[in-house]
DNA sequence: CTTGACCTTGGAGTATACTCTAGCCTGTAG
DNA sequence: CTACAGGCTAGAGTATACTCCAAGGTCAAG
């Protein structure tokens, strides 16, 4: 059962064999077997495992938290509410981001709207008055 | 005019003298002058520019894109069309970035939606089979 | 027996933006 | 004079997720 060796992995996977490894390093994945020469040996499962890393790495979730969401899967005792929760917080996280990005969207597109482009020159330009705001001095 | 030491302009312009000394690194922004003991001396106008690296950095510019911005400010001929391109460049990413996070949150807040949470056994879980579907053999 | 693909390990490099450390010097207040 | 805050340099550490490298062992084909 255990007969893929780590290239067969990764490419039945989509990764490359480092990222693999890499993954072993940081405890997400171990071969089921070891060949006499020291070979890492894996079974059919462990291409589901590097899915389900993939997976949750697309969903935004690091794989520190990946880790996490694995041992839930392990776990004898862990329930849907265990796997919503992370799930809700990554949710929350990620309409957090959105906000930000939208932030930094309008303010974007408030500068390129304003900013009459061509061969004005900077002195006119709303962007850099932004970035760099001229100051008024009293007197003088 | 050259008044400040570094510490006075990381306080002025809400960083640290780290920062400040990191800036200098990647060539963004220099000391007008040294005293005798090497201090760094700064004018005025660095309290600007430091402001300046932070809000390009705010709008989601690198500081290599800072640098870059920097440069056309320092420019005799650059003109809007520069700053302007730059922006909507930035703009567009932004844009990118945002669909991206707009297809996760749906897909998390789908997985969300779906799964009864509570202490259902995580063999029902919508989430976990999502990330590690069932595999239905055929026969057997 | 040689070639070449594939495997092993440990460690370094990449990108980004800091942040911190060590070891030493400067400047000011008491 | 002595603290002590603050400045200097060079370099290492942090976080994330790989990616690459060197030096060497393994295995199947020809």
């Amino acid at each position: 059962m255990a007969g893929l060796k780590i290239g067969q992995l990764a490419k039945a996977s989509g990764v490359r064999t480092d990222t693999v490894r890499y993954y072993e390093q940081l405890g997400l994945i171990y071969p089921e077997d070891h060949s006499e020469a020291g070979y890492r040996l894996y079974n059919k499962d462990s291409i589901r495992l590097v899915q389900f890393i993939r997976r949750a790495k697309d969903l935004g979730f690091k794989l520190g938290e990946v880790k996490t969401l694995l041992t839930l899967k392990a776990s004898q005792t862990a329930t849907c509410k265990d796997m919503l929760e992370n799930t809700e917080k990554k949710l929350a996280e990620a309409k957090d981001t959105i906000r930000h990005l939208n932030k930094i969207h309008d303010a974007l597109e408030e500068l390129a709207k304003a900013c009459p482009g061509g061969d004005m020159p900077l002195s006119e330009c709303p962007i850099l008055d932004y970035l760099y705001p001229k100051i008024f001095k009293q007197g003088g």
